[in-house]
DNA sequence: GATGAATGAGGGTTCATTCAT
DNA sequence: AATGAATGAACCCTCATTCAT
């Protein structure tokens, strides 16, 4: 059908409010940051910001369905797929790649969480995590395996923000800590597998 | 009994406020508690208040010292241990253990960073834990070894706080995770020694 | 200016704004309906309603002066009349009739009069109402019959807006109210007939 | 040095507050006076009225509580007497006294109905009158009655409020506008009666 | 005939804090 | 040991209105 592209020289107000909302609230916080510090580093109105955006949180939302898309994505590709170790694997890669455009919006979500509870952003941002929880920890599976799944998504979920200590560039801490949390995985599958094979055969 | 007058022991109050004030930032978060909140609560005024603390922050201040002095006086050890992996080691066992006294401050801490960076109590609180990070990442250590000791810090302080899908007790959990850090954090331990094996034969 | 394609008929926009702000005005009110409720409400934007209307205030002008046509020929009317009972009748009895019309907008006066008392269509809308009030009052009569006039006029004025204990339909109510507002009003011309008997025959 | 303002110690502030409010809200209107003015009116700031009032609609409940405070008390009497035609005399005369001391609030429910709809203590005000006119329709009455009884308390209620045409003192008004309403009321009275002869007789 | 973008002024409300008593 | 009263600064948000296009 025809593209109905209202176009029109469309004021780039609304993109430049989400980019420099997403700075400040990275920096100072969401509640530490107020309308009125976005509108002067814009330049504008607190009006104006209200003309873009319904509310403040409307702003997060925003920024929260736009960075978050990729994990989004990821969640409906892992619904689709079959529980299990290799999905697990395969997951947690790719959770870890999803980070990297995700961190903002996680990093928010991670210091400012008792400002976040009441909202309904707040609500959309702990599902996605938790979402990916859920997926990593599916399946009929034994304590044993869910302790190292939690430890493997702690390593890469919050690898992403935090540690200077470490060194090295981001992307190699990123795939060093991703490599840590596969062993840990796969310990746990090596013993599943164990296990698994220890009831078929009857031991061995 | 016996003594008429119930005036004769020392006022209480501070406490009952560093409790209630407490429970509050644990439940709604530092920023969100006000202590107008804090007085009701207690059923007296926010003058009341003042009148124990100089500050509102000075009531975390107060709580943090209370509640952290576990991990303060583990800290303390830990810097006069020699670095290696066994001090690591049990670092990282004796650090799961403080942690269950602590754990409130540390989630106050975890889910008001935004507020609490720009406040001295913030930075008392968060040298703790980097002094922890700091003393597990101590010695020349090779960069695999970083990220492991990483893992398994990550892995025990923040799974002292989330994680509802593991199933279990708080202190099954808490063992369980320990276990597989301990596990991460040796199998450094062993790449370390192959290193330096490696190095002392020459490369294999 | 040159004078292109006169449209048969004018775009009914201003119509539809008109319709609609008076469904809005009366029931939310005049100050608490905003120009973009009225412009979602019609799926415009708010600069429309500029285009055709000056102001907000200017919206309610065009209302206030269609729907009160009727009361403002009855007043054009009345002006004509030599003041006396009978005029006094004639002229509430022709007031109840014309209110069936204008009720919208007496309901708006009524329910706003605090908001509308600094607008230029305020002092209007109130105009209408005192004119008939003056007219009702006209004629040199005595403190009785003002005070019964003033009873007429109340019980007819106010009986469209309010009442909902009496029962019976609009127009049985409508009816009802000026059957007895005329008898009170009956009452004062019999009693200034008698007084203007006496005064002539001296009295007995 | 320099200040020569001696205020009372005492916290006469609530009942200054009240008072200004009352003025302004019957003035100018309930919406339309700010806390601001109210505040500057006073020489305090719009904080110092949040210390005495929750909200700025507790202001005007705390108002409406006060001055309403006659008419509730004729409510609850009205409510121990029989329904009858003497009740309703009696508590038409008692209305029109009750109402000298209520007029300011009934001015401002008048005047920003539209603004009170929403708010608690508009239904509050809203039911003083409801009960006030339920009790006068109360008692199986026939509709001709119903009506008289409405012009009535038109006529008392409203009677209050506008009139200047009528000239004399608010006290001379009052009484003579209760007078006009008694007579109104008794013609209903001696119609029933009538009525009430022609059915014991079996019709005349 | 209408829109998109923006503004200035103001709204009610909450907060941590102070200080005389 | 605690209170009552008050403040100043800041908050989010809404409004009627303007104007280039």
């Amino acid at each position: 059908m025809g593209s109905s592209t209202p176009q029109a020289r469309r004021s780039d107000t609304r993109e430049r409010i989400q980019k420099t909302a997403l700075d400040l609230f990275v920096s100072r916080g969401y509640e530490k940051t107020s309308l009125r510090e976005i509108a002067e580093e814009l330049g504008v109105t607190k009006a104006a910001l209200y003309y873009h955006f319904k509310t403040k949180e409307d702003i997060l939302s925003a920024i929260s369905e736009e960075l978050g898309r990729p994990v989004d994505e990821l969640i409906a590709w892992a619904k689709e797929q079959p529980p299990g170790l290799e999905t697990r694997r395969e997951l947690l890669i790719r959770y870890s790649a999803a980070l990297k455009s995700a961190i903002p919006i996680y990093h928010i979500l991670q210091e400012n969480q008792a400002t976040l509870r009441d909202l309904a952003v707040g609500q959309t941002l702990r599902e996605r995590v938790e979402s990916i929880a859920r997926l990593m920890h599916a399946g009929g599976i034994p304590f044993d395996t869910h302790v190292r799944v939690a430890s493997a998504l702690l390593t890469v979920h919050f690898g992403a923000f935090t540690l200077d200590e470490v060194g090295g560039t981001d992307e190699q801490k990123r795939q060093a800590l991703l490599a840590v949390a596969l062993e840990t995985l796969d310990s746990a599958g090596a013993r599943a597998a164990e296990e698994a094979t220890a009831k078929a055969v009857g031991k061995g």
